[in-house]
DNA sequence: ACCTGAACACCGTTCAAGT
DNA sequence: ACCTGAACACCGTTCAAGT
């Protein structure tokens, strides 16, 4: 039924024609985890189904991977391979900036599920590292002082998360018609605020997203925090 | 052990002395369920232990729940009741939204687990209709118009539940000590910006809650959707 | 010493058998 | 008709028995 990949290098089949299981390592039980996870989302992955598509029993995993925690954050940072952080500093910064947030929440939403595991799990694998590195650079570059950097970052990155896991809600989007439906039945009398801002408040998109990052960067510019230096490179003021 | 409470309904005991279970129904389940997740966290509240804790099978919640997913929203929406909308109009408008939000993260947090739960959840019962209903009407007093405040509660909600659940990590503290870990141990050769910064990403608490805040509504004020209407109440400018 | 089948203690959900 | 015990199809994790 399905083609054989010759490049797969999962399975081995030895001259005598029988499969010969490659030896497990954490890289080969994360990519699997991934793989699953792309297919099937979040429910999709588990140790057991994981341990099946390896063939081989719920307990092996046990000896590459401390938990079923530390593989969701091994898989959560094997995804976040994909976002972008490259393009040199040609660019203006705040181009920059969207470019990277649109890669990460792309990365997240692509792969579904990714985006509630993000949301559980803290990132603190290389490629966080990488995202978070980049990201305090952009920030340097658009002439935030380091202590703010490092609590906007946050700020932003938690807001792209939860975008995306709203975004693609556990796969189903029967949620978001749920809300909607009680939105649309909302009585104007006990709630005449959400009821005129019924439509408004499910539309968006990208644009939504956009709007979004906008207020984000235009708060952290004008909103140093109070006990900041000043930037580095600008004229000191003590 | 326990004191006997006379004003707690949930089982009644009969002139034989035998217990006479209260017939169930959502509110006595919800609030059991609250019960449990209050006490053991998100893994305490499960549909077979609130079932046990009722002295009944499974199966039984079926009969007035659809759902796992719709009790959960049950739970949520029914200690969302603990979030404070009333004070009047007297004080400033940005002393309302603060305090409304500053009060819905004191839930979230104190509520071990319903944090995560929030994350999962999209909140659609009475409670949450009226925290956004109070919402949009503080934003309307602070001169939003009525297209950007219904993107601006969104953002809002996201960044108070998002920081409530990581600030109460599934209850265990050492994921953050985890990533502090790591921080710590970044190189400044390869992430000269995360290890200068390492000491600050992580540090906060209250400060940061309100700095974040200023961050958001500054934006907010400052970044109208551009295809906005002008707020009722100001001069018309078409 | 390493690997893992089987067991343990759980889940959410369904359904047929009882009242 | 309503309620629910038992069953079904899963979980993550542990551990003792195998190689």
């Amino acid at each position: 039924m399905t083609i054989r990949n010759p490049f797969e290098p999962d399975t081995v089949v030895s001259r005598r024609g029988g499969k010969v299981k490659q030896p497990l390592g954490r890289d080969v039980i994360v990519a699997k985890a991934l793989e699953l996870l792309l297919r099937d989302g979040l429910d999709g992955m588990s140790l057991r189904k994981v341990a099946a598509a390896l063939e081989t029993g719920p307990a092996t995993l046990y000896a590459y991977v401390e938990d079923l925690r530390e593989l969701e954050a091994l898989v959560l940072d094997h995804a976040l391979a994909q976002v972008r952080t490259a393009g040199g500093r040609q660019k203006p910064w705040r181009e920059r900036l969207d470019a990277l947030l649109i890669s990460y929440l792309r990365v997240l939403v692509r792969h579904a599920g990714l985006a509630q595991l993000a949301l559980r799990t803290i990132a603190a694998g290389p490629n966080a590292l990488r995202i978070l590195e980049c990201l305090l650079g952009i920030l340097e570059d658009g002439g935030v002082d380091d202590a703010t950097a490092a609590w906007a970052v946050d700020l932003l990155m938690l807001y792209v998360t939860g975008i995306a896991a709203e975004q693609s809600h556990g796969g189903h989007d029967d949620a978001v018609g749920t809300i909607a439906a009680v939105l649309r039945a909302v009585s104007a009398e006990s709630h005449p605020h959400v009821h005129r801002a019924r439509e408004e408040l499910v539309s968006g998109g990208e644009a939504r997203f956009a709007w979004a990052l906008d207020v984000l960067v235009a708060g952290i510019l004008g909103r140093p925090r109070p006990d900041a230096q000043a930037p580095r490179r600008a004229k000191g003021s003590s």
